[in-house]
RNA sequence: GGCCCCAUCGUCUAGAGGCCUAGGACGCCAGCCUUUCAAGCUGGUAGCACGGGUUCGAAUCCCGUUGGGGCUACCA
């Protein structure tokens, strides 16, 4: 039998980093077993359904690089793939259950069952529907239904006694008592139904043999359960997933930081990185693996590998495994990377396009320094800008010039006089050129280092000083200098 | 409140009765390297929630306690 498996996300806003890791699960799991991996999109509460969030939804995932066979986008043998243009489906399921008894309509309002939960919270009854039309009589409850201009909806009558045996994979059988449980509703007065209804009625049609989903629905696990039963239809075997929370153990929210797959995008983590970070999220290899490409992580991945406690969200290790991914970028692949982010954030006084190229000598440098690609901006705009960088001029007084500005001056000023003499202007020379100055100015390398890396990146935090100054070329550099020795005088000393 | 799930270093995890004086990774600390920042290398810190059983032997099995989470909607 082919593995089918779907990931069915409610287009209610942007993909949420938990959700997505179901959807990796599911493709991971589908990829490993050569199976077909779906996407249907489970818009069935009109109120909450969002415009644009579907695309968004496939923009996570194509980022992440999952691919999917099935689709609303690209059809398939079993559309329609949106749950809203299934609505004769569950209708035809709901027909079905009514004829056998197995369902009911109900014309309880809303109204009604709100108080009902009142009394029963007061009283501290358990809350749930009291099956007030469940045994009425049919008459009485279409009289009722007529005068609420036709609305009602269908319930799944429960057994009243009795235990549902839900065998999870992961955890094994776990049982619930019926007389827990209460007749939920199927379809919705307004006719669209419920994610227990559609996702029972499409996983069947669709012909789903596993459904990765969330903790949260173990505890209607039950219900779904009955329903198949109720329909005469084969169940998939259910794997539900420990939640992701939030550094505090709680749910992993807006608090903690960026919880959309897209805002990891824009601050600069590369997808593998991602998927690799998301894929050890309750899942493991064995006792060390922890980088692994997606051919890797799909050849390893089985239900045997997941765990059952949930994981906290850790973006330490994120970062830490975006820097490791970074470093492991070729040269090209490095530079082809950084381009967009130099375009996007580079002062407007960059003439565009931008040149990332112009970077390649230095790349390497900045490669193993930066663990986001955003970062790449702040340890290379200097080398694409043109006249005085924006840095105070007191900042040239570090701590081995603290108080001192004569003495800063004074090094500043042999610098660019020693440098002018550098020929050729290579990498080499110039640190042969500037350590011999620190020697016959007796002074720590890096003393005088620190004041030469401000006044010609700007910056106290740059790549490699001599590589940089090479790059920079002798003019630039000698003006950087230059410019830095006239700020000095207008600092007050 | 009721029902259900879960419980190994701060974090992600390995561990399916003896291989565990509990392994790896991130973080943290120290050292080396060093022109800043990283990277790299070396070493270190830190954990089986608690209490009872079962067993010759338990992180591993059972029960209880505690803690965390979920569900208890005409949301998914």
């Amino acid at each position: 039998m082919t593995v089918r498996v779907r990931y069915g996300p409610s287009p209610t806003g942007e993909p949420h980093v938990g959700n997505i890791r179901t959807a990796l699960f599911d493709w991971l799991f589908a990829r490993h077993h050569g199976g077909q991996f779906l996407v249907r999109i489970e818009d069935t509460d009109q109120r909450r359904t969002v415009e644009g969030a579907e695309e968004r939804i496939f923009d996570a995932l194509r980022w992440l690089g999952i691919d999917w066979d099935e689709g609303p986008d690209i059809g398939g043998p079993y559309a329609p793939y949106r749950q809203s243009q299934r609505l004769p489906l569950y209708d035809e399921a709901v027909e079905k259950l009514l004829a056998d008894g197995a369902a009911y309509r109900c014309a309880c309002t809303p109204e009604r069952l709100d108080a009902l939960r009142k009394v029963q919270q007061s009283h501290k009854q358990p809350p749930g529907y009291d099956g007030h039309c469940r045994s009425r009589p049919l008459a009485e409850v279409e009289r009722e239904i007529a005068e609420h201009e036709g609305r009602f909806v269908v319930r799944l009558r429960i057994p009243e006694d009795g235990v549902t045996e839900v065998v999870d994979a992961l955890r094994g059988a776990v049982s619930f008592d019926n007389a827990l449980l209460d007749d939920h509703v199927l379809r919705k007065a307004d006719g669209y139904p419920t994610y227990h209804l559609a996702s029972v009625v499409d996983d069947a049609a669709m012909a789903i043999t596993h459904v990765f989903r969330g903790d949260e629905w173990l505890s209607s696990a039950p219900r779904h359960l009955l329903l198949y039963r109720a329909l005469a239809l084969e169940p998939p075997v259910f794997v539900h997933l420990p939640v992701i929370l939030g550094p505090d153990k709680g749910k992993l929210s807006k608090r903690h930081g960026a919880v959309s797959v897209r805002e990891y995008a824009a601050q600069g983590f590369l997808p593998e990185a991602m998927m690799n970070f998301l894929a050890l999220l309750g899942w493991a290899k064995d006792d060390r693996t922890v980088q692994m490409s997606v051919d890797e992580i799909i050849a390893a991945f089985d239900i045997d590998g997941l765990g059952t406690t949930s994981a906290t969200f850790d973006l330490e290790r994120l970062t830490s495994m975006n820097g490791a991914y970074i470093r492991d970028l070729s040269a090209d692949a490095f530079l082809a990377r950084v381009g967009p982010w130099l375009e996007e954030r580079l002062p407007a006084a960059v003439p565009r396009p931008v040149d990332a190229g112009i970077l390649r000598p230095v790349a390497p440098l900045i490669q193993e320094r930066v663990k986001l690609l955003s970062e790449v901006v702040d340890y290379t705009d200097f080398f694409f800008l043109e006249g005085p960088l924006p840095y105070a001029g007191e900042s040239l007084l570090g701590k081995g010039f603290r108080n001192d500005r004569s003495g800063a001056l004074a090094a500043l000023t042999e610098v660019r006089s020693v440098l002018a003499g550098v020929e050729p202007w290579t990498a080499e020379r110039i640190e042969a050129a500037l350590r011999g100055l620190a020697d016959r100015l007796e002074l720590k390398p890096g003393v005088l280092f620190t004041p030469v890396r401000i006044a010609v990146t700007g910056r106290t935090v740059a790549p490699p000083l001599f590589e940089t100054i090479a790059l920079l070329g002798k003019e630039r550099t000698l003006a950087r200098l230059q410019d830095a020795a006239e700020r000095l005088e207008q600092v007050a000393g």
